[in-house]
DNA sequence: CGATTTTCTGACTCGTCAGTCATTATGGCC
DNA sequence: GGCCATAATGACTGACGAGTCAGAAAATCG
């Protein structure tokens, strides 16, 4: 019994789970939320829609299970990149850098991660969980730059402004990216975002 | 006749056309296309639905007319306001004076504008030509950043990305004033995102 | 191998809306 | 006023898709 301490209920749950949020994020990448249909997101997970509805109670439930999923993996990911290196352009380098690779390795994700900015600023609606994830991160990393300022290598700016700059930086890139070919490789990319924001903002 | 070369038909149309694009404006800007229905449209603009259909063919159309209406204005007022300064350092604080600006004046056409770019990447469906503006404005953009580095105020770099990336600080910095009070005014928000952009660009 | 419980299924319901069109209002003109 | 043309209306239709649930299938067990 004692095995992950998880009886056979909540394995088959979380292994269904797994295979609808999988097959979520294909088909609303591929629509958007609006046009995916339960139908298609039950086909595509190879089971039928009443089955997805045992396991979601609903399709925004799991349109925002599929988002906060990956959402949540980014920001942490992000946060560990960074707290991994000395040095705050070595920071700022290892925040793109993740951001980026993660693109290219969660493709689908990123339509669904993109198209919830569109939504972020409407009657909170959609994703409330999102947004404040979203500026939860920001404001972490706005906390970051300011180490940075006091420890002398950031000069001294408007760090709100500054921060939600870069996290745009990167964000609108990876659209650049994800519209098509760019002509540049990831890592061209994170050196040249890195030296436009470093040098923004260094001392 | 020759009063603006105008028949009375004309005329009305116009007028009925901006009534309704008015209307839509403000209805998608608050509940986004999918949520916005053709009778409330027709409400807001104190006309019927059935009046809608005869300036518009479909919802689409509507939504179509309001965007392109405002992002044709915002692209030319840019070009316009940049060309309209020496050194390339003017036109920078010169871009995003405008569209911050323009921003504070339209917020509407911003609600739309923003959730827009979540569609840009989907399969084309909603808007071709928003796209293709886009691309063209950031193109143009790319040119100037181009003039710059030829006059050697701009150091060399990746043009196509650094072009994105200040697009970018600018639609973030937007999406932030959007979603809710910032603490930092216009000017201020201006100040910071060109000397954030200009040290990081310039020689 | 039944009996019983758990899991799955997909045809069905029911509300919503884009788009239509027969009917009504408006206004210009003699 | 009476006639016609043009503009406006809003009840109606048809499609669509989220969510339901009665029954089928599969797993568990004695």
């Amino acid at each position: 019994m004692a095995v992950q301490g998880k009886t056979k209920h909540e394995v088959l749950s979380a292994f269904r789970t797994a295979e609808i949020l999988g097959a979520a994020r294909k088909v609303f990448a591929e629509k958007g939320f609006n046009d995916a249909t339960m139908d298609q997101i039950a086909e595509a997970g190879g089971l039928s829609k009443g089955t997805v509805y045992l396991y979601f109670p609903s399709k925004r439930d799991v349109y925002l299970a599929a988002l906060m999923h990956g959402a949540q993996e980014l920001g942490i990911l992000t946060a560990q990149r960074m707290a991994a290196v000395e040095g705050f352009r070595a920071k700022i380098r290892a925040f793109f850098q993740t951001r980026l690779q993660y693109l290219e390795e969660n493709r689908d994700f990123f339509q669904i991660y993109h198209s919830e900015f569109g939504n972020i600023m409407h009657p909170v609606a959609l994703c409330q969980d999102f947004r404040d994830l979203y500026l939860k991160n920001l404001v972490a990393f706005e906390s970051l730059l300011k180490e940075g300022m006091e420890a002398g290598e950031i000069r001294a700016s408007n760090l709100p402004t500054i921060a939600s700059a870069i996290y745009d930086m990167a964000k609108g890139t990876m659209m650049r990216r994800l519209i098509g070919p760019t002509g540049t490789s990831v890592d061209e990319d994170v050196e040249t975002l890195t030296d436009l924001a470093w040098k923004g903002i260094s001392n």
